[in-house]
DNA sequence: CTTATTTTGCAACTATGTTGCTTTTTTAAT
DNA sequence: ATTAAAAAAGCAACATAGTTGCAAAATAAG
């Protein structure tokens, strides 16, 4: 899928209707941290985000943040072994309000970026008797497009 | 599958026999630990051992008890959204020294055990071109046999 | 039983996450 | 545009989680 890169400005706008669309007042840090996750196709941690942000804002004003979009449905959290939660953004299809995020994740052993597969749908399961799954999680490990050794 | 409860002694020769079989010194600390996975079907996050051992053992001997665990393949972690490491015993096929845990982990939302579903295999998927996994995660969530509203 | 090796405990430290309260910013109404 | 009410951000203090180096204790091997 290939797709011309989006300027600051469309990045911005998108952001701001984000926002908008979910009743949240514009501030420049929830601004910001949106722009981090529009800008790239990984998932971040909270520490990523604290990096990226630089001094600019506080730790709790990010993790609030965080907090927020995930109530709202603009982000949603992948589950890792490794004890850092992940952020990424959900696709238009989840933002009307509740989750679907019924897709996998990847998290690439080479570059360690998490992607969101959106075109892989979690498999249907069998469980065994007495055991009702409410949801599926799916995290598949390996190497990704980008870092695939080339030939 | 009903099986007779083990008896204190089995529970800890089987103990004993897991880190001989390891070559790891037979200790108190880990003994204790791996009572605590043999006893019960769920998995454990650091904070329950640290709970359950009470005062007994040093925190950093609890940490590194199960990196060592983890590393010799008697346990495994299992991925969550909630930023809680959970552990649980690899089953025999596991144990030989490198893990396959190909199956499923369920995590009821009422008493919040996490069980490794042995029997449900975790499906093939086919991923987009350029991504090649090695390894599947999945973790679904609902309501276990013992939590399920009785009729 | 003694020695070499491994494990544990301790102390100090870093990182991560939370809460209450004050100040600042945003919003919405004049 | 000004201003009052509401929301968000910043700050400080705290709580929890995880790491590292080193000394003391326990285990394994001779």
């Amino acid at each position: 899928m290939i797709m011309a890169k989006q300027t600051v400005v469309q990045i911005d706008n998108q952001a701001t209707e984000i926002l908008t669309r979910n009743n949240l007042s514009i501030t420049g840090g929830r601004k910001r941290i949106l722009h981090l996750f529009l800008e790239q196709a990984g998932a971040l941690a909270h520490g990523d985000i604290e990096k990226k942000v630089g001094e600019k804002f506080d730790r709790v004003t990010i993790y609030r943040t965080l907090q927020t979009f995930v109530d709202k449905g603009i982000i949603h959290t992948i589950p890792t072994a490794d004890n850092s939660i992940r952020y990424a953004l959900c696709k238009d299809e989840c933002s009307g309000g509740h989750h679907h995020d019924h897709h996998v994740h990847f998290v690439c052993t080479v570059c360690h970026i998490t992607y969101c597969l959106d075109d892989v749908v979690t498999p249907a399961l069998k469980f065994p008797k007495g055991y009702t799954s409410s949801h599926v999680e799916v995290v598949a490990e390996g190497v990704c497009r980008n870092c695939k050794p080339q030939h």
